[in-house]
DNA sequence: CGCTATATGATAAATATTTCACATAATAAT
DNA sequence: ATTATTATGTGAAATATTTATCATATAGCG
């Protein structure tokens, strides 16, 4: 058995952005006889075939069978399992606009062992209302609900002017973990964990990979 | 002079996903006086100090004055520079759904030198109307209008079913980087980037690290 | 039943990225 | 002016991550 220790060794960053992309490839794997390699996976997604058979060997619970591979089911299941998507999470979004409205409605996230109960808003015409059957609170709200629930993860989807205010709030109903679609960086104290979610950083980064690889061809 | 040959040099992905975090907090930094240092960069952005130090050298145009740091203006000029967001990228939608028109309402996307021209829709009841003042044609549309706008950079916000389907057609179409919001892998040709964004993963990644937060805390 | 092909798992090498440590420069205060 | 302080920039060390190599195991086939 490999991975006795488990839990104390470090995971790298990278790893726990790639496990999501094996989790869909496998999901989607249509050809399976019940069994997937790393070769395969690697092949299919592009990816270094040691890389994968780390990845794998690093959450896999039964390992693997020399010439076979894994058994796909366990695979996602230990995926899953690993990622924590057994556990359900409750989280709550501030901020019910676009983006707002579309993360609230976004059903995956279930899947995922993630659960968005509530929004929060400052716009008055919102606040009272539901939008994919949740209820939209007023933003004032957000600490005594969030302290009562005991809900630790929040969601910032406001502009970035009151983001930070926003972030204050959750911080004061004890929020833990912040996913921050704002455009702005917040000040937060040590305990908490930002994970920053800019939209248009993200475009602007495929943007910039793209002129550089045009940039390659043209010099060649 | 540090960086004559910057085109030259490989420019990290990690420093890549940085760059955005350092115009938010740049453009939000309040009390400037006109100068910035990296060590205060750091410590407000909990960075270490030679990070950023580095960062900033590899992609400012003047460099810092020992004692003062760099002017935040032109620093603010150089990043946005670097990250090509002075050049406009065009691109289109795939969905129109809320995700979809989430981003097409999004405005920020322009002050990143993206523009998002339409939607493409296969769902007949939005076909023919405007979101966000943009409008919404028909999906088969798609690769002959990517061809004749000369098109490059497509985003995918249809449904894990159909995304392969419609990503075949932006390839089809010439489209030359793909920004997937599906939760499903997608099969390209080499030429073709793919930067998956699948939503749920990411929040979910946030919630691994604060459940890993919190066993740790556990532990001691 | 042995041979071949292919996959795993592990150790080692190579890369990439971050951090440290120090030499140098410029401001501000005595 | 001289000195203390603080920032830059850079080469070297430390880490982290990816890739290469190899020994071992097993399924399938002649």
């Amino acid at each position: 058995m490999t991975n006795k220790h488990k839990s104390s060794y470090a995971i790298s960053k990278q790893l726990l952005q790639r496990l999501p992309l094996y989790l869909n490839f496998l999901k989607n794997y249509a050809d399976k006889d019940g069994y997937v390699s790393a070769p395969m996976i690697a092949s299919a997604m592009r990816l270094n075939e040691v890389q994968v058979r780390k990845d794998l060997a690093a959450v896999s619970s039964t390992g693997g069978k020399p010439k076979t591979g894994f058994a796909t089911e366990q695979l996602i299941r230990d995926i899953e399992k690993f990622l924590g998507y057994d556990n359900v999470d409750e989280a709550v979004i501030a901020g019910a606009g676009r983006l707002g409205s579309a993360l609230l409605a976004y059903s995956r996230f279930s899947e995922y062992g993630l659960k968005i109960l509530m929004g929060f808003e400052s716009d008055e015409k919102l606040i009272g209302t539901e939008i994919a059957g949740k209820q939209i609170l007023s933003i004032d709200k957000l600490p005594d609900v969030c302290k009562r629930l005991n809900i630790h993860i929040g969601i910032i989807t406001v502009p970035a002017e009151s983001a930070q205010e926003v972030c204050d709030k959750m911080i004061a109903g004890g929020i833990q973990a912040i996913w921050n679609f704002a455009p702005i960086h917040l000040n937060v104290p040590d305990h908490v964990l930002v994970q920053n979610q800019d939209m248009a950083a993200s475009l602007a980064i495929l943007s910039k990979h793209l002129r550089e690889k045009l940039e390659k061809k043209e010099e060649v």
